[in-house]
DNA sequence: CCAACGTATCGACATCTGTCAATGTGTTTT
DNA sequence: AAAACACATTGACAGATGTCGATACGTTGG
């Protein structure tokens, strides 16, 4: 295995043909990726200093209501991107970086050679 | 430089918090891949032994309409994805694997040191 | 130049998606 | 126990998106 890269979260893009099963799955993924609003969300939790982030100081910098935000925390929760750690009346956020990386080799990995 | 794969498509989100304009540019781009058609065409043209494929025969392997497969495959060429290149009366596409190579680089950068 | 062919565009439609106000749920504090 | 708070869920709505039949456009071959 010369790759050091994670391996795909799904059945990679490049290698064969995708089925349409795999093509649903990948894509279901990448919809959760594929918004403004959330790829901020995922960027700020990134940028913090541990790497974690409360729901509370994300409403305010997306510019959206309490109850988007959460919607939108709630897919990339779902989508496997972000975990979700409840702290007394606190939600916290830490995101998937290796999730992120199977993401990017399912679409990138060039081929199994 | 000790990054071998490209660089970024657009700002890379776990840089820095992605500005609104930013995030708008790269979901904009995400969401082109973000469908199990269009994933299946990429796939199939990346599958091709020249790496090429004509519009005629990616309309039936995707079981939808000669219209909704030049709709898609126009998505997929507006988003940089594809390249097409007309030959008499055929369509040929190529898949700009660069192209990917920086929508990956801009998702999974972990940071710029 | 006309017919045949490959592809793009148009119009219409159903479904999906992002959004918010209102409300519900669970935790902490007084 | 009641009030305050953080967050999720619900219901509703506008706009985006995938889809197809019909049609228009451009190229090739007779």
């Amino acid at each position: 295995m010369r790759i050091s890269l994670s391996t795909p979260c799904c059945t990679p893009l490049q290698a064969a043909p995708l089925s349409e099963a795999d093509a649903e799955e990948l894509a279901g993924i990448l919809k959760a990726l594929a918004d403004p609003v959330r790829l901020r969300l995922i960027s700020f939790i990134a940028a913090t200093e541990n790497g974690e982030a409360c729901a509370c100081d994300l409403t305010e910098p997306t510019g959206r209501s309490q109850a988007t935000v959460s919607h939108h925390l709630s897919q990339l929760t779902q989508a496997g991107i972000l975990e979700r750690e409840q702290r007394g009346k606190w939600a916290w956020f830490t995101l998937d970086r290796d999730r992120l990386s199977s993401i990017c080799a399912a679409v990138c990995a060039p081929s199994l050679d």
